[in-house]
DNA sequence: TCTTTTGAGAGAGCATTGCTCTCCTAAGTG
DNA sequence: CACTTAGGAGAGCAATGCTCTCTCAAAAGA
């Protein structure tokens, strides 16, 4: 008994010290096994990212997928400990693709035009949560399993935030902003410190109202991809750009 | 193998005509087994209310509702012929919990004060998603089975919708709304159809600012309810309160 | 009151899922 | 060249949704 505990406490010793040595060497040496290991998660992630845009969050299965592979299902098991981290890897993928894709088309429109970079903005994330209904489901739909790991998607998830929070900071030095006649409650004095970090000299009624303007085009891409507006509206985007000046307009940000 | 078909196809008219039977003397007679089978049918959808309470939609399981009501599994079968339309049952039950929240929330505040029962239908939404979040999450989430039918949801999922329209029309009518400076674009003139008709004389302009203050709402507590808020936003329901107050300004919703 | 119909629970069974084992082979290492 | 080890194969476990058949007691009809 007292042996056999004694061996597999060495046995877990030497796969830690194992363990060690591999994280200590791992970026210098690229060798060929570590290539195709990456290559094999590319691609399972791949196929994930397939299967869920057509059958949702709740139809990815991690058989299907080593089936697609050609693979047994356990054997996907030495890539991802279980389902919950392929969806993670998944949501954050999600994250970085929709912050990219917010980026870009904020990047399109002249620096001085800042009401054109928020419809930009607006329209980067509608567009792509049109484009991906699935997978912006599983980013800012209900939270699908037991409960994801919120730290890993932590600075994937802000890249959005940070696009509109630039807009506000260049709008607000400009002086193209019209602050709001009406303060924010006291009580909220507090709550707005992590945006003032990315608003620096913007005053709190202006950041609060650049939350509801967020909220609120979130509101509007959620009720659309979730299918709250079928048989209803019809012209979408129009209606979306309408609604997304309308709260420009609120923001203060001049025409 | 003739007069196998022939004997299933008789079985099977007679059964057809039972039915009808069935159906035509149902209203009439309350039988008690009848009334059995609707209080069982509660039992089922109480339990299952209650288990997605805790585990969430993806986690409410046919078999444990069984387990929990002493039944083996397959006797649920009889009550709801498959898992997704008990969960259509705990949709259109929860359309219909929102849509009393809201409707008494308003109906609380003063005829003539528009603002205050914009305000207060709001909080109403609110209060009731942040205390029911999974059935929050199962009606405005992202869908989560195949598709549920929508056809049943429509009488229940208007509720709330025709309060804010209650609102707009009475604030209209009364002159209390600031008609917005800009017009909505021509091409959305057939898309407001079905929502001029809940608010009748009420110009498309400001509909359609209804329609983003709704949508903003929805954003709102969706960002709350899904866990976006965490770790930034402590006062949350003042936040909201502000947010809401701020969309009320937006629709022209007079001070 | 007695026979017949029928609604509905029990139980076995099937296909599928996530996940855990133990084996075993081939690629990489000293 | 010996040997370590990453990783694929396969069986297996518990759970799921759902479909059968069997059976019995309550309701209906005479």
């Amino acid at each position: 008994m007292l042996s056999q505990k004694s061996t597999i406490r060495q046995e877990r010793c030497s796969r830690l010290l194992a363990a060690l040595w591999y994280c200590a060497h791992m970026t210098a040496s690229r060798t060929a096994r570590e290539r195709v290991r990456a290559e094999l998660t590319r691609e399972i992630t791949d196929i994930a990212r397939r299967r869920l845009a057509t059958e949702g969050a709740g139809g990815l299965s991690l058989r299907a997928v080593a089936r697609e592979m050609g693979m047994v299902s356990s054997a996907i098991y030495r890539y991802f400990p279980s389902r919950d981290d392929l969806l993670t890897t998944l949501i954050i993928d999600g994250y970085n693709a929709l912050g990219e894709a917010v980026e870009q088309a904020e990047a399109a429109a002249p620096r001085a035009d800042h009401l054109g970079r928020w419809l930009a903005a607006c329209h980067g994330v509608r567009d792509w949560a049109v484009a991906h209904p699935h997978e912006y489901a599983l980013i800012y739909g209900s939270p699908v399993p037991g409960y994801q790991a919120p730290q890993d998607t932590i600075p994937a998830r802000v890249r959005d935030l940070t696009v509109l929070a630039g807009i506000i900071r260049d709008a607000w030095q400009a002086g193209a902003v019209r602050a709001p006649e009406t303060e924010a409650p006291e009580e909220l004095e507090p709550d707005a410190a992590a945006l003032r970090e990315l608003m620096p000299g913007v005053p709190d009624a202006v950041i609060w109202r650049a939350v509801t303007a967020w909220t609120a085009m979130y509101g509007w891409v959620n009720f659309e991809v979730f299918g709250q507006f079928d048989n209803t509206i019809e012209h979408r985007r129009t209606a979306f750009g309408h609604s997304m000046l309308t709260m420009a307009e609120t923001m203060g940000l001049a025409q």
